[in-house]
RNA sequence: GCGGGCGUGGCGAAAUUGGUAGACGUGCUAGACUUAGGAUCUAGUGCUUAACGGCGUGGGGGUUCGAGUCCCUCCGCCCGCACCA
C-alpha cells in the first residue's frame, strides 16, 4: 500500500543533477517568509531573476559526463518594431521543454542569439537614416530586454551575433570550405577540390575546377529586384514578387556566387525519412526538392546543322513516346536559332521577343491561355521514324530537364491545350480511353497503336520503352530536381564580405584562414554602388588590395542573410573558441539539436541550406552527424484580435456594432488595448487622437460595442499586444502559463486578453495553498490521505506526459485541475506541496521557485529532481476485472487511477448479465469502467 | 489543378488514440461575504422536455457490442506548390 513505507521523501528529494544551480546562502528563510502573504508576482520575480542573474543559475558546462538535450529557438531577427506577444509563443514552448530536462537531470544547451545581418536590418536602418550597425544594437538591446521579461533559462554567455566579426569570421571560414570542396558523385559526398584536382589531371583550369566546387562563381539568370537593388534566392522570391516588400523581380543575367545544393538534392530527400519534422514541413521541402524520374531521349533533327544534330528532351513518360506529335522548346532556348527556318525566323523572333518582354508576374498570370510558334523544322520520331514539328512554347521552362519536351497531347494537358489551339494531332495511345474533351492524365491504362508497347499497363510499359530506349542508345534513365543552386551574392552592405580577391583577370582567389576575419568596412552611406552594385563598391580603398606585388580588388557583394543562419547552432556549442568554428569533441558531445522549435516559413529556406551545410561540414569530417535536428516542431502564430469602430458619415459621432445599419458608416480601427473583450472604453478612445477628443457615442445597453475579426498582429492594425505590457500586470509566469493555455501548440490562434484572468487567477489560488492573505504560511506536517497522494501523482504523470510531447496547453489545465482539487480537500500538506512547487518549475519558474522556499526546503527547485511518479501504486490498484487472461487488453493501468472505486457486486451482476447473452460463448475477459461494463475479449 | 491538414458548446479547447463527449478556462445566470467590487467563494450552464426521457462531435452511408476517433462519399475551411514535361 502507498504512504505506508515512508519513502515519500524520494518523490521529490531525489538529487540526480550534480551541479548546484543556487543554493540560497545570501537569504535567510525568515526574510523570505516577510515577502507578504499575497501573491506578490512583481517582488517574487524580481527577486527570482536577480537571484539567477548573480549566480549565473543558467549557465551551461560542456559536462561531457552528463547526457545531453540541446533545446534550440530559431533566433530571431531584431527588428525595430520589438517583440509582440506573438513572438515568444515558441521560446516559451522550448523553454518550458529546456527546465523540464534539466529537472530530468540533461545537460541542457538552451541558448539564444540574434540573426543581425541581413535584407530587413538594412532595410531598417534606410528607413530609419542610421547606420545598421547602430540600429541592431539597438533592436538587440531591446529584444533582449524584453526577453528577460519573461524568464527564459537562456545561457547568454554563449549568445551569438551574426554580425559580430568573432561569429562571421567562421561564416566566412565555412565559406571557404565549401569553396575549397567539390561533390564527388562517385562516393555521393563532399570532398576536398585536391580528390579533383588528382581526378582531372595537372592540366586542370581553374575555370574547370569552378564548375564542381560547391561554392562556385558562375553567371546565370537570377531574380534580380530593382526596388531592392539586389538579387534574391527563389525562395525569398514569392509570387513574382520580392517577399520583403514586395517588390517586382525580373530575371536577370549576373556572375554570382552561388552553392551548389542540388549535388546534395537526392540526401536532403532522403534524410527527411531520419528526422522527426512535421509532415506538412517535410512534404514541402519534398516539393521544393522536386526529384522527378524519367529519360532524357534524342529526337534526330530531319534538317541536320553544323553544330546540332538531334533534340535532346526530357520526359517523365517515356512510356508515352508513340503519341508524341510535336516537339516544344523553351523560347529563349539557344536551338531555336540554330534551326529555325528562313520562312518562319520572323514569327519566332516576335515570339520570342513577346515573352521576353513580359514579367514573371504576367506570365503566371497567363497560365490559362497557352501561345507557341512553329520553327519550321521537324524532327524524327526515333521509333517510327514519322517527321514531328518542332515549336517554341513558354510553357516549357528552359531552366528545367532539357530546354526541351516531346508532345504527347493525349495525355498532358498543356501539350493537348496546345494542339487543339493550332489543330495539331492528338494521335490515341491509350485504349478505351475518350481523348476528345481532355487528355487522359492517370496511370490506369493500357497502350494501344504503340509498337511493342500495344496491351502492356503502365509499369510494364515504362520498363520496356526505357529498356528499349537505352538498347538502342537514344537516350538514357535521368534523375531530375526542381531544385535550383541557391543564389549567395546580394548587392548589399549589412553582411558578411566573401573572403576572395580578384586579380586583374576576374579570377577569384581565397584569402588565407590567417586572414580571416575579412570585417565588413564602416560605410558611412551605404547606398547602392554604381553599375548596380552593392554599397561596398563605394569603399574603393577597402575594395583595392596589393599582395605579392599584384593587384587585386575584393568582391563588393555579400553574403545572403541565411548565410549566418546556417550553422550558428553549432557555435552556441563551442560559443568562445577563438581556433575554431566548434571543436570536434564538443559538437560530438552536444550532436544534433534535440528539438528546434521556430517557424514553418523557413521550410523551404533556412531548414533546407542549414540540412546542406551540415552534410558539407559531416562530409569534409568537421561534425559528426549529417542532420542538424533530430525533431522540429512549427509553432503556430499568435493572431491580432483586432477591433472596429464606426463612424457615421460626415459626422464625429460614433455608433455601436449593433446599431450600425441604422446609418451610413465609417469602419475604422480603434486599439485593441481600449476594449474590454469587445466593450470600447469611450474615455481611452477619446484621448488617443485629437481628432476624437469631442467624438459622441451611440451606445446600446449603456456599452460602446466594437466590431472585430482576426488578422496578423501588426501595428498598422493597433492590434499589436506588447508582452512587457502584460507581464507588468500579471507577471512573467501568469504570461507563460496563459501562451500555453491558448491552445496547441502548432495552432494558431487569436490573442485574448481577457481570457487570462483564469490563469492569474489559478496563481493566486495556488499561492493560497501556501500561504494564507491573512494568517501567513499554512503549511502543515501530516502525512498526506490515499486520496491527495492520488491527485498529486496524477498531477505527475499528466505533466510528464504533457511536456514530453509538447502539450502544454493541457498540462497547464492539469495544473489547475490540481489545484482545485487539492483547495477542495483544503489540502495544505509539505509532502503534496513541495513536490507540486517543482511540477511548477518548468511552467511558472518564479513562483515555483518562491514555493519551494515556502516549503522550507534547502537549495533550489532549479536544482532538484522532477518527481517520480509511482507506477508500483498505480498498478496494485488498477480496476480491471479479468475473467480470463487472453492476448491484449485495452485497460491499461493509467485508466485506473482516475477511476472510483469498482463496485464489485456490480461487476458480477454485469458479467452474469454478459454472460447470458453470450449464450456459452467462451467469454474471455471483460473491462469494466466504474463498475460499468464496456468491453469484452473472446 | 496537385499535395498536406482540419471541421466538437457563445468562445479558446479536452477526450487516456476505438470505451461515460464537452475536462480546464473564458463568457453567461443565480447566490454568499461585502459600504463597494473588475476581489474571493458556492451552484448552474450542449440542445430539447414540466418531468421521465429524447437528440447531439459539418451532411449522408458503412465496419463494430461500442465511432468525435477507423472506412466510403458529399459539403465547407485553412496551408503549401503551381506551366517542373
Amino acid at each position: 500500500m502507498f504512504g505506508e513505507e515512508s519513502e515519500q521523501s524520494d518523490l521529490y528529494s531525489v538529487s540526480r543533477v550534480t551541479h548546484i544551480i543556487y543554493r540560497p546562502d545570501n537569504l535567510s528563510l525568515a526574510a523570505i517568509k516577510i515577502l507578504g502573504m499575497q501573491y506578490q508576482f512583481r517582488d517574487i520575480e524580481k527577486k527570482w531573476k536577480k537571484i539567477w542573474e548573480e549566480n549565473h543559475t543558467y549557465r551551461v558546462n560542456n559536462d561531457f559526463s552528463r547526457p545531453k538535450c540541446y533545446v534550440l529557438d530559431m533566433f530571431p531577427y531584431p527588428s525595430g518594431a520589438g517583440l509582440h506577444v506573438g513572438h515568444p509563443l515558441g521560446y516559451i514552448a522550448s523553454d518550458i521543454y529546456a527546465r523540464y530536462k534539466r529537472l530530468k537531470g540533461f545537460n541542457v544547451l538552451h541558448p539564444m542569439g540574434f540573426d543581425a545581418f541581413g535584407l530587413p536590418a538594412e532595410q531598417y536602418a534606410i528607413e530609419t537614416g542610421q547606420h545598421p550597425a547602430v540600429t541592431t544594437e539597438k533592436n538587440i538591446a531591446r529584444y533582449r530586454e524584453q526577453l528577460d521579461n519573461i524568464g527564459f533559462s537562456f545561457d547568454w554567455e554563449r549568445s551569438v551575433k551574426t554580425s559580430d566579426a568573432s561569429y562571421y569570421r567562421w561564416t566566412q571560414w565555412i565559406f571557404l570550405q565549401l569553396y575549397n570542396a567539390w561533390y564527388n558523385p562517385v562516393n555521393q559526398k563532399a570532398e576536398p577540390i585536391q580528390t579533383l584536382r588528382d581526378q582531372l589531371g595537372a592540366e586542370a583550369t581553374e575555370v574547370e575546377l569552378m564548375k564542381y566546387r560547391l561554392a562556385y562563381r558562375a553567371e546565370s539568370y537570377v531574380n534580380w529586384c530593382e526596388a531592392l537593388g539586389t538579387v534574391l534566392a527563389n525562395d525569398e522570391v514569392v509570387n513574382g514578387v520580392s517577399e520583403r516588400g514586395g517588390h517586382p523581380v525580373e530575371k536577370k543575367l549576373l556572375s554570382q556566387w552561388f552553392l551548389r545544393i542540388t549535388a546534395f538534392a537526392d540526401r536532403l530527400l532522403t534524410g527527411l525519412e531520419t528526422v522527426d519534422f512535421p509532415e506538412s514541413l517535410k512534404e514541402m521541402q519534398r516539393n521544393w526538392i522536386g526529384k522527378s524520374e524519367g529519360a532524357e531521349v534524342l529526337f534526330s533533327l530531319k534538317e541536320k546543322t553544323e553544330t546540332l544534330s538531334a533534340i535532346k528532351v526530357y520526359t517523365t513518360r517515356p512510356d508515352t513516346i508513340f503519341g508524341v506529335s510535336f516537339m516544344v522548346l523553351a523560347p529563349e532556348h539557344e536551338w531555336v536559332a540554330q534551326i529555325t527556318t528562313p520562312a518562319q525566323r520572323e514569327e519566332v523572333q516576335a515570339y520570342q521577343h513577346m515573352v521576353s518582354s513580359r514579367s514573371e508576374r504576367d506570365r503566371m498570370a497567363e497560365t490559362k491561355n497557352v501561345s507557341g510558334c512553329f520553327t519550321g523544322a521537324y524532327a524524327i520520331h526515333p521509333f517510327t521514324g514519322v517527321e514531328i514539328p518542332i515549336w517554341i512554347a513558354d510553357y516549357v521552362l528552359m531552366g528545367y530537364g532539357t530546354g526541351a519536351i516531346m508532345a504527347v497531347p493525349a495525355g498532358d494537358a498543356r501539350d493537348y491545350a496546345l494542339a487543339t489551339k493550332f489543330q495539331l494531332p492528338i494521335p490515341a495511345i491509350f485504349e478505351g480511353k475518350d481523348i476528345s474533351e481532355k487528355p487522359y492524365e492517370e496511370k490506369d491504362i493500357r497502350y494501344c497503336d504503340s509498337d511493342f508497347l500495344n496491351g502492356m499497363n503502365y509499369a510494364e510499359g515504362v520498363s520496356r520503352i526505357l529498356t528499349e530506349i537505352e538498347r538502342r542508345t537514344l537516350g538514357t534513365r535521368k534523375v531530375n530536381y526542381r531544385m535550383r543552386d541557391a543564389g549567395f551574392s546580394r548587392q548589399r552592405y549589412w553582411g558578411e564580405p566573401f573572403p576572395v580577391l580578384y586579380s586583374s583577370d576576374g579570377q577569384p582567389q581565397a584569402l588565407s584562414e590567417s586572414e580571416l576575419p575579412l570585417e565588413l568596412p564602416y560605410l558611412e552611406s551605404y547606398s547602392a554602388g554604381p553599375n548596380g552594385k552593392g554599397p561596398l563598391a563605394n569603399a574603393i580603398d577597402w575594395g583595392k588590395v596589393s599582395k605579392e606585388g599584384q593587384m587585386f580588388t575584393r568582391e563588393t557583394d555579400t553574403m545572403p542573410g541565411y548565410a549566418g543562419s546556417s550553422w550558428y547552432y553549432l557555435r552556441y556549442m563551442d560559443p568562445q573558441n577563438q581556433d575554431e568554428f566548434c571543436a570536434r569533441s564538443v559538437s560530438d558531445y552536444w550532436k544534433q539539436v534535440d528539438v528546434y522549435v521556430g517557424g514553418a516559413e523557413h521550410a523551404v529556406g533556412h531548414l533546407l541550406y542549414s540540412r546542406m551545410w551540415c552534410k558539407a561540414l559531416y562530409d569534409l569530417g568537421y561534425i559528426g552527424f549529417d542532420e542538424p535536428y533530430r525533431k522540429l516542431i512549427n509553432q503556430g502564430m499568435i493572431q491580432g484580435n483586432s477591433r472596429l469602430v464606426y463612424r457615421i458619415q460626415g459626422t464625429n459621432t460614433f455608433v455601436s456594432q449593433g446599431l450600425k445599419q441604422n446609418y451610413q458608416t465609417d469602419t475604422l480601427y480603434t486599439e485593441y488595448s481600449f476594449c474590454n473583450g469587445y466593450e470600447l472604453d469611450v474615455e481611452k478612445f477619446k484621448q488617443w487622437k485629437s481628432e476624437y477628443r469631442d467624438a459622441e457615442f451611440v451606445l446600446e445597453n449603456g456599452k460602446y460595442i466594437c466590431g472585430g475579426f482576426v488578422e496578423k498582429m501588426s501595428k498598422r492594425l493597433f492590434n499589436v499586444v506588447n508582452p512587457d505590457d502584460i507581464i507588468a500586470q500579471y507577471g512573467a509566469d501568469t504570461f507563460r502559463m496563459y501562451e500555453m493555455f491558448l491552445g496547441p501548440l502548432e495552432v494558431s490562434k487569436p490573442w485574448d486578453t481577457n481570457g487570462i484572468e483564469g490563469v492569474h487567477r489559478f496563481l493566486k489560488k495556488l499561492w493560497r495553498l501556501y500561504a494564507d492573505e491573512t494568517q501567513g504560511l499554512c503549511i502543515q506536517d501530516e502525512e498526506p490521505t490515499q486520496d491527495e497522494y492520488k491527485i498529486l501523482h496524477k498531477c505527475i504523470r499528466k505533466i510528464e506526459q504533457d511536456t514530453e510531447s509538447f502539450s502544454m496547453n493541457t498540462a497547464v489545465s492539469q495544473f489547475m485541475i490540481t489545484v482545485n482539487e487539492l483547495t477542495a480537500l483544503q489540502c495544505h500538506k509539505r509532502k503534496v506541496l513541495a513536490p507540486l512547487a517543482i511540477l511548477l518549475a518548468a511552467y511558472a519558474p518564479h513562483i515555483s521557485e518562491e514555493l519551494w522556499q515556502l516549503c522550507e526546503q534547502e537549495g533550489s527547485v532549479l536544482n532538484a529532481a522532477f518527481p517520480v511518479f509511482d507506477e508500483q501504486y498505480v498498478r496494485e490498484n488498477a480496476f480491471t476485472y479479468p475473467i480470463a487472461v487472453n492476448g491484449k487488453t485495452r485497460t491499461e493501468f493509467s485508466f485506473a487511477l482516475d477511476a472510483e472505486v469498482a463496485d464489485i457486486e456490480q461487476q458480477v451482476l454485469g458479467m452474469e448479465l454478459v454472460q447470458k447473452w453470450m449464450e456459452g460463448k467462451p467469454l474471455k475477459k471483460m473491462i469494466f469502467i466504474k463498475g460499468k461494463m464496456i468491453n469484452l475479449v473472446v
